[in-house]
DNA sequence: CTGAAAGCGCTTACAG
DNA sequence: CTGAAAGCGCTTACAG
């Protein structure tokens, strides 16, 4: 049971394989009598694409790229990693890979970035998106000259994009919640939250499902306004050091952002009593700060699958094949005891020093 | 810069296609002189084999073959369930996919299973397995004929097989004490557990690490001794009903192994002042206790991501290529704000009734 | 020990 | 609108 190729198709069909292949592959000029006999055979055979030797044939190469925020971000550099070890093991299936640094939330420089792509010679991206209509423009063009496009952690305008991989932050803020919520075993208890910037559409929402949660099943819980760090550690140390020598009724930290070496710093420097703490992303200091008991979880959206998701969605496109199944990517709850022992996290944290 | 192909690496070397690829591949009869000529001109030009020229032109086909328990546990048709889903999107890399049932946890089954795998046309196999020295009569014959064989989800004896993938059931026992002891903050408390088997060596693993962590850190808190369930819903339920009907000073339920509904039907039956509940396993009932607040939290090992890394893992040892990038599987902690909307688990809960 | 050549399943000009 | 043929990068007999 050899699985049938295109020329038994093409005989089955009485046609030849250059037409055969025509029809297969919607490339026009062809009488609809014989379209309609190699669809038959093709149903009657099960017929299947070698999509290899398509590939194989038209010396198929992928030229991929990222558009990842620079800066110091821990997290991001972790991204950068993980991009740049899969990209090892895909030389062999003849994929080149390009990371495009881009200034961090600056909606100039990324659509600037996006435009410039399609002068480059790129045949799908990925993109660490933001929701913003001037984007839109330069994502059209690109799409029109054939390039795969997605949005990767951040979202980009849903029209422009062939997909988006990354986690729903609503709901990485109602599992922080819930944990939270657990953690304080029906006693009272208020809730110090720091965020990055209310306009941060991510932390946002996050904060959000976090508020949702504790007002809908932990209402003996009290979740204090969020003090605004613009992810900054420095900002945070002085807050969290603050609110912990006040000696303060406040229970549990919720960093919603980033900036947490700054928090475990503080916690650090007055260990006794310490309030439970729930940070994001799981990066070299957080992990330190895990196994250290200075903070209690880790809420992470693994960029590893993430990054593995994004290369297997932009093959399946270019390759005009069936997606892979992808189910719904949820955000990972790390604890001392589940923390992996991932390479790639330290060598990011490395890096951004 | 296209990357080079064999007959460049021929030309530079000075020799025809025919040695560079004898070279190459380590298929003996060359010349020491020519080995090394071959070897520069790979060395200077960077040349890469390209894997699916190779296996297009040997017409390769992989027969993957996996061995899964029976029986009605709904963990182990939600792994099949997955694999046929994955199996469907892999028949266009000309890989077809066998389920071999095998009679749960019995040795002698599961070595004839594994004897007559010999005689079956298959490339690679990836078993469920257990830790028995009877299996490596079997196992040995069957790598001697060339079959890669991998550890699924339970490993086998180790120098019979190339890899395992699943999960550290210490690690799985340590983070279900972590979060309980979290959920008791500093109080006292008393943890009732649940095993379907001492002799069951990852209910035996998981009990471990639980009882390390509570003793190590929450000293406050006392485990139990654990009730005897053979995985059996009624006697769980049973079980359970009695603990919670004695109105003891129980605070927490631990479930190492299976038979979650008969927990899920006694918490239900008296749901008022419930103790904290983890459990195992995402399958369609646990997800749904989670939903309904009957139990706290489900401690799972991502069979999904398990059977795609198994697919990848026996390509890659089929093709003789290195690995692709696997960092260690960690159990994912749910609660019922990050639940997966993954079909496979209503599916394979529907089946198991 | 070495090399020339057919073939894997496709795509792509090219000729008609 | 249709077909014959070269070529993609490899493997595999086969001849020497």
């Amino acid at each position: 049971m050899v699985s049938p190729t295109l020329s038994d198709v093409a005989q089955a069909a009485g046609v030849s394989y250059a037409t055969a292949d025509r029809v297969i592959n919607n490339r026009g000029n062809v009488a609809q009598k014989s379209i309609d006999k190699v669809r038959e055979a093709v149903a009657a055979l099960g017929y299947v694409r070698n999509v290899a030797a398509a590939n194989l044939s038209r010396n198929r190469v992928y030229r991929l790229a990222f558009l990842i925020p620079t800066g110091t971000n821990a997290f991001f550099n972790r991204i950068r990693n993980h991009i740049r070890h899969a990209a090892e093991h895909l030389s062999v299936d003849r994929i080149t890979v390009e990371i495009i640094d881009v200034s961090a939330f600056s909606v100039d420089a990324l659509e600037e970035s996006i435009a410039d792509l399609a002068q480059r010679d790129v045949d799908g991206v990925a993109i660490v998106g933001l929701q913003n209509p001037l984007l839109e423009g330069p994502l059209a063009k690109l799409r029109e000259s054939g390039v795969a496009v997605i949005g990767l952690v951040s979202d980009l305008p849903q029209k422009f994009r062939s997909a988006y991989i990354g986690i729903d932050n609503m709901v990485a803020g109602r599992t922080a919640a819930r944990m939270t919520g657990m953690a304080h075993a029906g006693g009272l208890g208020a809730i110090q939250t720091f965020v990055g910037s209310m306009e941060a559409r991510d932390h946002a929402e996050r904060l959000q499902g976090f508020c949702d949660v504790i007002a809908a099943d932990y209402p003996h819980l009290t979740v204090l306004d969020p003090i605004l760090t613009k992810d900054d550690p420095a900002v945070l140390k002085e807050a969290a050091g603050a609110v912990l020598s006040a000696r303060s009724n406040v229970t549990a930290f919720y960093n919603v952002g980033a900036g947490n070496s700054g928090l475990v710093a503080a916690i650090g420097a007055a260990p006794e009593n310490r309030p439970f703490c729930v940070v994001h992303e799981l990066v070299a200091h957080s992990k330190q700060a895990l196994i250290d008991k200075h903070i209690d979880l880790v809420i992470d959206q693994r960029p590893d699958i993430e990054v593995n998701r994004a290369f297997a969605m932009l093959r399946a496109l270019l390759d005009e094949r069936d997606l892979p199944p992808m189910p719904d990517l949820m955000p990972t709850i790390y604890v001392q005891d589940n923390l992996p022992a991932d390479p790639l996290i330290d060598i990011a944290e490395a890096q951004s020093r």
